[in-house]
DNA sequence: CTTGACCTTCCAGTGCACTGGAAGGTCTAG
DNA sequence: CTAGACCTTCCAGTGCACTGGAAGGTCAAG
């Protein structure tokens, strides 16, 4: 499979995998004899992965990190482990912060719903924005 | 209350204040006779709200232009609304991707806690990448 | 043999959200 | 009066994750 091919199947593109490939994301592929990259199934996979974990906030190092134990293959799978764990709890922690802000802006829009733009006009400022029910962190 | 102590109180750096400033998220304040800038407690909310939004995944670009809406009073606040409510769908949306990697990400936990490292070793790549269960998008 | 799609490397630029540092002004305590 | 903490502006740099473009090579179809 060449880089354009897997690049429609990624939904990447060709630059983005080149560039994840120089970022120790991706191995070097085998070239074909015209110097083409050449990539199997096995490569999809990863950039799947890839994407998974970024959208889990991991940023590219961290991915990079963990790809790089998962393949040494003689890696003590406990320290896997706790990688993954510790992952979760990032994820876990922003769950709740992004609950919370949806609790804000639900007061938000439930204030907004119930305030008349004269009301807004009156005051300086839309009250909508007024003193928030944000408890302090 | 001075700049400082504005960032004590929010948790965010001078510098950090002054950029959003620049950057049209926080009022010019008053500024003293020596030229020090002069904040109410009302710049606290302000910027209380924006780390709310932020934290929230929108950008400052996308703060600023809810807190013009908001600003300007004479904002039809059905436009608000639309605004909260869009935000909203977007949270919403990124949770659902959340809880799916942290799906993802449990189920690699659970394999790697049934992983023997011999296992490991025999194949030649760690048998938690392996096929993940990862529907694709 | 040429056209066009696709590939190669390399280097530079973008957008976001800050962050650092220089050079200098202000204010309070001793 | 001076030291030190804190403030000012301005400009440049950082880190992340790409993205664009130049200059050129490869390959299948016509």
């Amino acid at each position: 499979m060449r880089i354009g091919d897997l690049a429609a199947r990624s939904g990447l593109t060709t630059k983005t995998i080149r560039f994840y490939e120089q970022a120790g994301l991706l191995p070097e592929p085998p070239r074909t004899a015209g110097g083409y990259r050449d990539y199997s199934d096995e490569a999809a996979a990863r950039l799947a992965f890839v994407r998974e974990a970024q959208s889990a906030g991991l940023t590219l190092a961290e991915i990079r990190s963990l790809l790089t134990l998962l393949d040494s293959g003689q890696v003590p799978c406990a320290q896997v482990t706790r990688l993954i764990d510790e992952h979760l709890a990032e994820i876990e922690e922003r769950l709740r912060e992004l609950r919370q802000t949806r609790r804000t802006l639900r007061t938000l829009a439930a204030r907004a719903a119930t305030t008349d733009p004269a009301e807004c006009a009156e005051a300086g400022v839309c009250t909508i924005l007024g003193p928030m029910p944000t408890p302090a962190p």
